[in-house]
DNA sequence: TTTCGATGGTGAGGCAGTTCACACAGCCGC
DNA sequence: GCGGCTGTGTGAACTGCCTCACCATCGAAA
């Protein structure tokens, strides 16, 4: 039993102005002024896999998931990659090399099929300046990913194995219920979140599996019993 | 041979309306702005370890280094500490507090007799909202502390002990030539800066010393030979 | 002057997690 | 229906760093 992967573009469903009308960052804008950003926008679609963009790249601008799911990573010298960040539909990202115009600092990769948007910076800039609101959001944004930021630091230097994988499982899985919880993600791609080898993770996870915790199947992992993985995320030890 | 530490409250080096005209942030405002903003800025004296904010605490407000220098760190559950980011003379921090209003997230403390101004956010947050050009600059400012950020869960998860070692003590002592190349800092800091423990550190700068890279003086370190340490901290290993 | 906390120094032993070396299953393209 | 790739499963050996248990020294406070 393995997890469905769509092998058609995805379902676009939603367009691009709707999702600009409905996200946080525009929608108390007026129709005219959305309707003008959406003149500047274009979609992109890409296949499971593709680079969206490169560390190095010059930052063109800021980009948004109409469907799909990115994962933002760095790879080391030696092949090792870490995922710095996660974004799934409604998300915006690469926000940073938008504003500040510095080259991206991490690659962005497409953990699914996607629809994108994208404004390049020279049309959103302008933008910018004579809407303090949105720079308003856009503070917002940028706080809440140091934050964000600062936790992966704090988990990656305290907590061990069991403990920030329990954590990124039920992250993953949130929002979700009962047999519905469950996430597609490769084990790899794990292991890249948590910042550990792929074989530990694999191991941890089938020792889980094995108490009837979670479901393994190819490309994806299903929560069973997100009330132990809480608590093994809460203690900071894996209380078997 | 030790590093001397000021007793007295640190000198006054510089008023609180010349940190606001030579600062970045708002050097480029007009003078009767400056002198609104700094009717509205206290000054406060912390001495050597005393703890300026504490994570939970509401974020009250900015601060800017007069004099001195200040850590932000974290503490696990069990004792151990990780410093996210040290600011010194010209610095602000706490931004972050200040611009979402949500409570700190870490703590700040005092690693030398400091002065410090803060201006509190019911008096900054309106001012801010009527003058958008200082919204960028903090926007700049988010967007480089992100970077920083970002850079640390890679150090963290890409680097051993002493390439981390290295880069952190160039990071210390940059700016400075020949013999004033030191750092006057404590090698427990040194740890929680690089995320190891206390122990591994004082081995690995026992070892530069013997062979003459740095010298080790109670309460500092002094860099005596930039380029080896430059090496390993390029290299990613410990080149002996 | 004595005491005490903070800082620095050091070795022995342990362990969490890596690395390496496989094996095996699905799935895809041809 | 055949190769090859991706995803997964697993054990053995290794190792970097931590933990623990000390001791020495300095500076400041009592």
């Amino acid at each position: 039993m393995s997890i469905p992967r769509a092998k058609q573009a995805p379902q676009r469903t939603r367009d691009k102005l709707s999702l600009l009308r409905s996200h946080p960052l525009f929608r108390d804008l007026p129709g005219a002024v959305i309707e003008h950003l959406g003149s500047y926008m274009r979609t992109r679609r890409v296949a499971r896999g593709t680079t969206i963009f490169t560390k190095g790249d010059p930052g063109t601008g800021l980009m948004g998931v109409l469907a799909g799911a990115v994962k933002v990573s760095v790879a080391s010298a030696d092949g090792k990659d870490i995922v710095l960040n996660t974004f799934r539909e409604g998300d915006i990202f690469g926000e940073i090399a938008l504003l500040d115009g510095r080259p991206r600092t991490a690659d962005a990769i497409a953990m699914a099929d996607c629809e994108l948007i994208v404004i390049e910076r020279r049309d959103f800039v302008p933008f910018l300046g004579s809407h303090p609101d949105v720079m308003l959001k856009f503070i917002e944004i940028l706080c809440s990913r140091l934050r964000h930021t600062s936790e992966q630091v704090q988990d990656i230097t305290f907590l061990n194995l069991p403990t920030r994988l329990a954590k990124t499982l039920l992250q993953l899985t949130a929002g979700e219920e009962g047999a519905r919880r469950k996430a597609a993600i490769t084990q790899r791609e794990i292991s890249q979140m948590i910042g550990m080898s792929r074989e530990s993770t694999n191991k941890q996870l089938r020792a889980w599996a094995k108490r009837g915790w979670i479901r393994l199947e190819r490309g994806g992992v299903g929560v069973t019993a997100p009330d132990k993985l809480a608590a093994i995320a809460a203690e900071g030890f894996d209380a078997s």
